[in-house]
DNA sequence: ATTGTTTTCTACACTTTGTAGCAGTATATA
DNA sequence: TATATACTGCTACAAAGTGTAGAAAACAAT
């Protein structure tokens, strides 16, 4: 699994605005709750405040640029859809954050980490004996 | 311990400047190792590319904003000083981007936390046994 | 009071993101 | 084929955050 190492997370905000623009973001599930997009349908899906098509065209651009997105001619007009599926994305993105943190701040990291264990299930807590345990006997 | 839950993380960046500007980070630091500065002061420990006079004051006026420093008249000029110790500071931040990670990506933030703990140390290991244990005598 | 330092206020550049217009190109349909 | 419609490329602008610094006012010390 790569790490992507998003620019920045803005944890204040919420789902997938922590680390993209709000529209960015929106954009982003729309493409990946159809696999594949348009402009013109991205627009037609953005029912709240609708911006102009060619607001949503330069915000899908810039996420091809970002490495996001990836387009194709499909019969005269671009098609566009993402580079990796939106639970891989997540799952690198959250990864690179994690890092980026442990990098410099391991402590404190760990200290409110298993301080947050403390409150997890009883599934979670055995995986983490099992994890601990396995280390144990190979070491 | 509160939360400050930090504008931003950029997990790119080294040091403090993952949360904060590049040069506030550096300002932030001497006043944190020195307890008390003035703008003179602070402005003198820049080494290498030493900035204008005002510029440091700007962007001390503008961690006062911020909340991160405090200042006081000391016989005609200002006197600066951090509001919260660095540790302090560190750990609450750190543990508002890790809350604010697994508020919306509990699932890959747990899952990537898990890898990593694999490659932790045996005091640590122990210390996350030890956790675990003491939740299962209290259940 | 004159000089030198400190503070206040203001300003500007650059980046990121949201916004959109205009002009050109391509598609479709009469 | 000609014209309307849709799409694309390019450009632009605003707002926020940060780094930069000057001008002018306030103040301290001699």
């Amino acid at each position: 699994m790569k790490e992507d190492q998003p620019a920045k997370f803005l944890p204040h905000r919420s789902g997938l605005a922590k680390v993209l623009g709000p529209r960015e973001a929106e954009i982003m599930e729309i493409v990946w709750s159809q696999g594949t997009a348009t402009v013109g349908e991205v627009q037609a899906r953005l029912l709240g405040s609708q911006p102009a098509y060619t607001t949503v065209m330069t915000i899908m651009g810039r996420l091809v640029r970002k490495g996001l997105l990836r387009r194709s001619k499909q019969g005269g007009l671009y098609s566009y859809s993402a580079t990796v599926g939106r639970g891989e994305w997540v799952q690198s993105m959250v990864s690179g954050i994690i890092n980026g943190l442990f990098r410099e701040f391991a402590e404190p990291a760990l200290v409110h980490f298993l301080r947050r264990l403390e409150g997890e299930d009883e599934a979670i807590l055995a995986q983490v004996e099992r994890i601990i345990k396995e280390r144990k006997e190979t070491s």
